[in-house]
DNA sequence: CCATATCGTTGGTGTCGCCAACGATATGGA
DNA sequence: TCCATATCGTTGGCGACACCAACGATATGG
């Protein structure tokens, strides 16, 4: 059911990233910056449903890379704001092409209108159980 | 999309398998078992898409529950033959029974109609990519 | 008889998700 | 004003899942 499909999209998504020297946590986290824009470090895990602690390690893999920059805020100096580069947006254009490959390649055996609807139906549950719709 | 819903009903499944004091693996192993019958730990993993070194845990873990029996296969002394025991089918029935409490829990937003067109359609994306269509 | 393959096992790697604890900092109420 | 409380970033750890490499033991085909 839904754990078997989930099999074979974490692996192939996960292949694809593997290429694009990224991982899921770096992608949710360029696309959360992305759509709300800058936004300190415990905002980004509650954007992005992640431990603070693992959105540390992502950050500081995305600064080593580039694609977003750690900036100390002067108004709460607890926090850390967090924006992404233009090298930042690039990289989340790469992933998010992949990504659509990889649904392409995953959902092929569905027609356009079978796949429109898989999509609303898991939008459906998603919703329901107080999940953000991204991606 | 499908990894968003996949979050929910790992999380979901995760938590009632910890109370049932198993684990994915356990399930997959005994449920192979039960419909395929007795086989070695080499056909157990091509069965379930497990990897040897981990059909080797599970069924340690396993046999210290009394799930399973280990038997060396006098045919090939290679193998050892796993069987599923009376106190392993029942484990079995009970995680099929959280697994079902489960998926009503994970589709409660969806129609009886709008579940069997998931199920059908994700079905389809499984046979696809080669799996075959256990849960 | 020997190369090759398979089997069970051990040990290791990486991703994801989560929790506990810490020092530093903010903030609200006594 | 001072102090309890909460939040933030960080470190370190754990368990589940998926995978890989290598080993000795055993089967099997040429």
């Amino acid at each position: 059911m839904v754990a078997q499909t989930a099999v074979h999209a974490r692996r192939l998504v996960g292949e694809e990233f593997i290429a694009a020297g990224a991982r899921g946590y770096h992608y949710r986290v360029l696309a959360a910056l992305q759509e709300f824009g800058p936004a300190s470090q415990a905002e980004l895990g509650r954007r992005c449903r992640m431990d603070r602690s693992d959105v540390v390690v992502a950050v500081t893999e995305l600064e080593g890379q580039g694609f977003v920059e750690r900036a100390a805020d002067p108004a709460d100096r607890r926090r850390n704001t967090v924006t992404i580069t233009r090298a930042g947006t690039q990289q989340l254009r790469r992933l998010d092409r992949t990504l659509d490959k990889v649904q392409d390649e995953l959902l092929a055996p569905l027609s356009a209108t079978e796949r429109q609807t898989l999509v609303a139906l898991l939008g459906m549950v998603v919703k329901h159980h107080g999940g953000a719709p991204t991606s």
